[in-house]
DNA sequence: TGAGCACATTGACGCTTGTCAATATCGAGG
DNA sequence: CCTCGATATTGACAAGCGTCAATGTGCTCA
């Protein structure tokens, strides 16, 4: 829900590769991230824990096996963001702010 | 320059808050920040070199002030990282996996 | 040169985070 | 029921982070 949330779920190395996969695979059962992450699996659960509660990804359970996949929502939230900067980015500055404020005293 | 350093920078309240008044404004002055966060002056500056150094942001000195603005590159790579998701997010599951895998016992 | 403002740096503090070993839970199959 | 493989949870640890008070630096103007 929170954008800040979403953000620091995917700032960190471990996670930002995880959601990479996902976004190339569609759908990653999760003792597959083991091996392409170098940590250890408690590790592993512990990313998807923080991706989950964040709203990134969303798991479905079949058989033994748990897959997840990235959530549309999440996504578009970052995708949103990211127009958003690279718009402001470009903007021409307002130059209003040439500081004629203080022009009280 | 690396991505995770540039989510990093934005993945913090008071980060976000800054980088969306630069996207807003196009250029802002350092001693706008403090009223908008409601933190210390030291802390925003504390911020203001977070996102400098992870290239987020650049900074002019003009007189006693000093300018900041966001810079396109790392826009862009929010833009290109949020637009992978989006279309991730979309994607028909490949099914690939439904572990064909193991076959070899 | 000296006062004053804008901004940066330092040092210290509590809190959060990433990691793993150990252990628990949960389904499937015998 | 019992065993086994796949995930999750717990507990503990070091390292990193956000915050502020105090202090330093750099600029302008008189």
């Amino acid at each position: 829900m929170d954008e800040v949330k979403i953000l620091q779920a995917i700032a960190e190395p471990t996670r930002l590769a995880i959601v990479r996969q996902l976004a190339s695979s569609g759908e990653v059962c999760a003792c597959d991230f083991s091996d392409c992450c170098g940590v250890s699996q408690p590790t592993v659960s512990h990313h998807l824990k923080v991706l989950r509660e964040a709203g990134v990804v969303s798991c479905e359970r079949r058989g033994t096996w748990i897959y997840y996949r990235l959530e549309a929502k999440a996504a578009a939230r970052i995708s949103a963001l990211g127009h958003l900067l690279a718009a402001g980015a470009e903007r021409e500055p307002k130059r209003v702010t040439v500081k004629p404020a203080l022009a009280r005293s």
